[in-house]
RNA sequence: GCGCCCGUAGCUCAGUCGGAUAGAGCGUUCGCCUCCGGAGCGAAAGGCCACAGGUUCGAGUCCUGUCGGGCGCACCA
């Protein structure tokens, strides 16, 4: 509950006053709360003891004797005392657990707004198990900073003037084939690259040329039409993976757009930013990096070869001005209908300029999900925002704060082997899926062979099992990605959430088709078990703000495990005659009521939880 | 060589930005449906939190070093 801790602290730092020499100290004393221990007395503690020791020079545990004696509780606190050196709290149950469940889930908004890049998949075969995770993690960041109260914008960058996509399309040409008619076209535009590939040793001169000229067909946009359709395949994938966008932009409009050159001016009135006359770099336009990346061999970045051609960077550069509002000039047109009913908006040279409702990019902060191997790149393009912003700044001190996160994740292998395209050591994201799915489902009719809805119910389960298996540890753990590991059905994962919220949802219909006698809720009836179940749900916006700060996703998958088990734990517990002693729908008239709110706050927050990760939360399972 | 990341139970991972006797899942062993969903619950076993120093009343958490593993260090994208 957001204002019980507060409350609690001002008590203790007004009990502390009281024992200060000097009282005033007290004002900017910091004083630490936490959850005491499941095996200790109480519900929420402090260590202030220890702190006060040092400057009183005497022992802590006397310090706290004291402070439990002098504190007066706050409201809906019933009493405090010393454990030891700490002092703990004790909640009045029925007050903390009404104030728990009336308190919003909803986080105030802030007024900022992210970008958020994800998927990027190059357009030229189907989306694999590598980039699963990118997916997930980017859909899953963005709903974590949506719920945290900012107004998130999802880019999918389309590097649609690559060597790859080049090489798909110029394959098609190349073995004059058409697409059958039963396999997903980007998956049989894949297996095209992959011949062009092999191709390559006995027919080079032939392959080199085409694919070049498809290069320059490519960057005049002439091709835009077919790499649509390559997109359009990829899409059904995430959109089958519960992935929505916001706006598709495409290099090449970046840089129709001009924001390459227009990025390398501003570059170039930085100071850092120079074209030496001689020396390694003569000719070349290069920016100086050391303040950014300290220790480099070589702290000189090239932008533009001496031959005049840009670098990637700079492109990527001119792209990240464009989106947190340094340059404009972008035409936008719609692209498609998603499955929720947005809509998804694409850059487009017939687009136009301004969209009703809409203002792409002018973002406060850009987060980029993004493997770690390009942590380097990422971090000169972060310099170079930083280097422009520190410029102005200096003479505009209104400049907006744009800041870009990296949130580099690390690679997925498969059962312990690198993942490689070229090799085909692959995985389809659409086969991960189809498997999953049909586990789900074999499960699911094993359990509930009734269910009405037993396909969607599965497609919940597999697919949330899938996303929950990519999203409960940290980005920056390797993950071997394994087939009964990946989609477990039971332990640490979704289905277990899912379980867990459909059980409290299964009371709860229970009790609405009974509802015969509805009494008032006697929350004064509530004890320490409740209490424990509603600390845990009164985590919730916390939570959400650590995650949407950290763009950790994975902090919240664990607060879902964790509240999916105390609501089990609490579900299945006996008291010490060894029977069930929490029963909700059987229990006495007032408490019933009073247990009914707190398991419809659970399932909310479980589902609330799930949501923010990308997993569906059926009512049956 | 330089830089970044990781090292916690047999395996896979958490660990509330320094607090109480380090927690889960999988696996192993033993229990629990005359009771609201057993995809569940309870219990047992399993740990020099890589190692060595340091800071602190207090370190898995912060600092330094060592060892082991991964990744990155182009006028490539």
């Amino acid at each position: 509950m957001a204002d019980l801790i507060p409350a609690l602290q001002n008590a203790l730092r007004d009990a502390v006053r009281r024992l200060l020499p000097e009282p005033a100290d007290a004002d900017a004393l910091e004083v630490p709360v936490l959850r005491v221990p499941d095996d200790k007395p109480g519900d929420y503690g402090s260590p202030i003891a220890f702190g006060l020791a040092k400057t009183l020079r005497r022992n802590p545990a006397q310090i706290a004797a004291e402070l439990a004696a002098a504190v007066v509780p706050p409201e809906g606190v019933a009493r405090v005392e010393a454990v030891g050196p700490y002092l703990n709290a004790y909640v009045d149950p029925g007050a903390f657990v009404r104030a728990v469940i009336a308190a919003p889930l909803d986080l105030p908004p802030s007024g900022r707004k992210v970008v958020v890049e994800h998927t990027s998949v190059n357009p030229n075969k189907e989306a694999h198990v590598g980039h699963l995770r990118n997916i997930v993690l980017g859909d899953a960041v963005a709903r974590i900073e949506r719920a945290a109260g900012h107004r998130v914008e999802v880019q999918n960058y389309i590097d649609d003037t690559g060597r790859q996509a080049a090489e798909s399309l110029f394959a098609i040409r190349y073995f004059d084939e058409t697409p059958p008619a039963d396999e997903k076209y980007d998956h049989w535009l894949g297996r095209l690259y992959v011949r062009l590939g092999e191709a390559k040793e006995r027919d080079p001169e032939t392959i080199e040329r085409g694919v070049a000229e498809v290069m320059h067909r490519l960057e005049r946009g002439e091709l835009r039409h077919e790499v649509e359709r390559i997109v359009r395949a990829q899409l059904a994938t995430y959109h089958a993976l519960g992935a929505e966008y916001d706006l598709l932009v495409w290099e090449s409009d970046v840089v129709a757009a001009g924001f390459l050159q227009r990025g390398l001016e501003v570059l170039e009135r930085l100071p850092h930013v120079t074209r030496p006359a001689e020396g390694k770099f003569a000719g070349a336009l290069v920016m100086d990096v050391s303040e950014f990346l300290p220790g480099l061999e070589e702290p000189q970045v090239v932008l533009v070869r001496s031959g005049g051609n840009a670098m990637y960077v700079a492109k990527d550069i001119g792209y990240h001005l464009w989106k947190v509002g340094r340059l404009a000039g972008m035409a936008y047109r719609a692209f498609d209908r998603q499955p929720s009913g947005h809509t998804l908006w694409t850059t487009h040279p017939d687009g136009a300029a301004e969209i009703e409702g809409h203002d792409f990019g002018h973002a406060q902060q850009a987060v980029n999900v993004i493997d770690v191997r390009q942590a380097h790149p990422q971090a000169i393009v972060r310099a170079a925002l930083e280097l422009t912003r520190a410029a102005d700044a200096a003479d505009d001190d209104t400049a907006a704060e744009a800041v870009l996160h990296h949130l580099a994740y690390e690679v997925v292998t498969l059962e312990g082997q690198a993942m490689s395209g070229r090799k085909g050591v692959t995985l389809a994201i659409d086969a991960v899926l189809e498997e999953a799915v049909r586990r789900a489902r074999a499960v699911v009719a094993d359990k509930q062979p009734d269910l009405p809805a037993i396909d969607d119910v599965a497609r919940a389960v597999g697919v949330g099992a899938l996303r929950f298996a990519m999203l409960k540890s940290e980005a920056k753990r390797v993950i071997d990605f394994r087939w009964e590991q990946a989609l477990s059905l039971a332990g640490d994962s979704a289905p277990y959430v899912q379980y867990a919220h459909a059980r409290a949802d299964s009371i709860l219909r229970a009790a609405s088709e009974a509802a015969a006698a509805v009494r008032a809720a006697d929350w004064d009836a509530l004890g320490p078990l409740e209490v424990k179940l509603a600390q845990l749900i009164a985590r919730y916006p916390e939570v959400v703000r650590n995650a949407a700060h950290d763009d950790a996703p994975h902090v919240v998958a664990q607060f879902a495990l964790d509240l999916a088990t105390a609501w089990n734990g609490y579900y299945n517990h006996r008291g010490p005659d060894g029977r069930p002693d929490t029963a909700v729908l059987r229990a006495e008239p007032g408490l019933r009521e009073a247990r009914l709110a707190l398991v419809a706050a659970v399932r909310d927050t479980l589902a609330r939880a799930l949501s923010l990760l990308g997993v569906e939360a059926p009512r049956q399972m």
